[in-house]
Parts: C-alpha cells; sequence; structure tokens
DNA sequence: TCTTGCTCCTGTAGTCACTACAGGAATTAT
DNA sequence: ATAATTCCTGTAGTGACTACAGGAGCAAGA
C-alpha cells in the first residue's frame, strides 16, 4: 500500500513542504510517482523520514542524516562510523549548552540589576560600559 | 577622533563585513563618511557596536538590539521595558537549553547503546523503529 | 453530470545573521 | 613611484526550513 504525500507528512510528523524540501536537497531518495505525477510513499519511504525527524529532534545536520541513512542502507559493520557520528554531534550538543548557559548566567544577572522604575537602567549601562 | 572601519571593528569586535551590514539593515544608524566616500566612525559610533556585540553575546536577535538601542536613546525612565525584554530572552536561552537537555540525554544513551564492531548497529536499529 | 472543495504540483522568494566573493577606487608604506 | 593594504558597492551563498502564487487533479454530494 501506497500514500499520498499528505498522509506521508501525518504519518512521519515531517510537513509536506520539508518532505519536498528533503527530497530536493536529497536527504531521502526521489518519492516514486503516480499516474498523474503526484508523489506516493510506502511503509519504507516513511519509516525513513520518521527516521529523518527524530534525527532532526537530536541535533543532526541535514548532511549527516544522509551518511547515517547510507550507512543503513549497508549491509557491513557500520556500528564504529554510526558511534562516531553520534558522539560528534553529542559534542556539539554539549558545547551549545555551555554557551548558553553562560549567557543564561549573564542575562541573570543583568535582568536582575534591572529594578524597576529607574531612570538609567542598570542593564544598559552595563552593556554599554567601556 | 575619528577611525576607519578597520579600526572600529578591531575596537569593538565585530567584523568589517558584519558592521555594514549591520548598517544595511539599520541596526545602528549610518556611518558618517569621510571626504572620499570612506565610512568613519566617532567614539560614540564604536560604543555602540560593542553594545551591538554584547547584545548578540546573550543572545538578543537584532530586532530587540534595535529596540534597546532606542531606548537607551530615550532620555524617560526605560528600566521596565528593557527588563522585559531581557527576561524575554532570558526564558528563550532557557528553552533553549532544555531542548538541548533532552537531545543529550537521548543522544547520550544511543552513543553508549552503540557498541563498537557490531554489523546491526543499535542506534540505528533505535531510530528506525516504529 | 456538475460543482465544490480538498489535495497536490512546480517554482520562486523570504527568514536570520551573517560570510564570501568580484571588481574597482583610494590610501598608506617603502 | 610603486606596491601593499584598506576600503567601496553589489550580489550570492549558508542551513533548514516556510510561505506563497498559479495551476491541475481528484473525490463526494446534489
Amino acid at each position: 500500500m501506497t500514500q499520498a504525500i499528505g498522509v506521508a507528512a501525518r504519518l512521519s510528523g515531517v510537513t509536506i513542504e520539508t518532505i519536498r524540501y528533503y527530497e530536493r536537497e536529497g536527504v531521502v531518495p526521489k518519492a516514486a510517482r503516480s499516474v498523474s505525477g503526484r508523489r506516493v510513499y510506502d511503509k519504507d519511504a516513511i519509516t525513513r523520514l520518521r527516521f529523518v525527524k527524530r534525527c532532526r529532534e537530536l541535533g543532526f545536520p541535514l548532511s549527516e542524516i544522509r551518511s547515517l541513512l547510507d550507512l543503513y542502507g549497508d549491509a557491513s559493520g557500520n556500528c564504529d562510523e554510526v558511534r562516531i557520528i553520534g558522539a560528534n554531534n553529542l559534542k556539539l550538543v554539549q558545547e551549545k549548552i555551555a554557551d548558553l548557559r553562560s549567557m543564561e548566567a549573564a542575562l541573570k544577572t543583568l535582568v536582575v540589576s534591572c529594578k524597576s522604575g529607574g531612570k538609567d537602567c542598570p542593564m544598559l549601562k552595563d552593556l554599554f560600559a567601556d
């Protein structure tokens, strides 16, 4: 059984526009077409879309999702490569967290310093200081 | 004393290209020009650029930095509005941290499950599951 | 059968905050 | 005087979408 793009979107959690975008970018293979030219998706194609969705939720960029899909296609032992890609992404995610946490700390201090009602805002003053 | 754009870039930490971009986008006012048409920056202009840099490091989008610069220009009591903008941004930063932390947790589990050498990668299997 | 309304198609442009040229003019250093 | 550096404008590219415009196909009810 094959499904139209709207159904594939609902089942995978990827919007129609984004599915078409992924196809254009070669993240997923080109969808099969009906007689009238509409895209049709079988079980495997929908599974692939759901995989891409999950990878995006884990922060993988599309370029690495392409690699991951290729590795799944390979029959050979691929776990090493997958682990490297995963560990790499984990490191990037942790770096982003660290950046955001220092932002958060600085912002907290500034917002707290910024008491209501004053004329010269201490937060702005701080940000404008030499 | 006024400085060329290269000096302003060094003193503010904003690259030349980005300074011109900020001007195009109206984040900072249009720079004064020398006789030959080159941009020149006085102390205030460089202070403004440094302010923008710091705000970017705190995660403020350019649209809000524009507002913040406007509020600094106003003589009236602006602390309330600044605090609202700051608190808003703090909330967004905290949401991003929360998202990244759940990514991190899920990724950690997956990467650990992905032992070296196996043929069927458990991480890929997980991501492909129904 | 006709019509209404939904889904789908392609192609293009916009988002955000830059970054990277290309091709030329002016300034500074040797 | 010449060479090296800096600066100018304008345009296009990045990542991962999102939002149309303008048109075609399809399914269900009257």
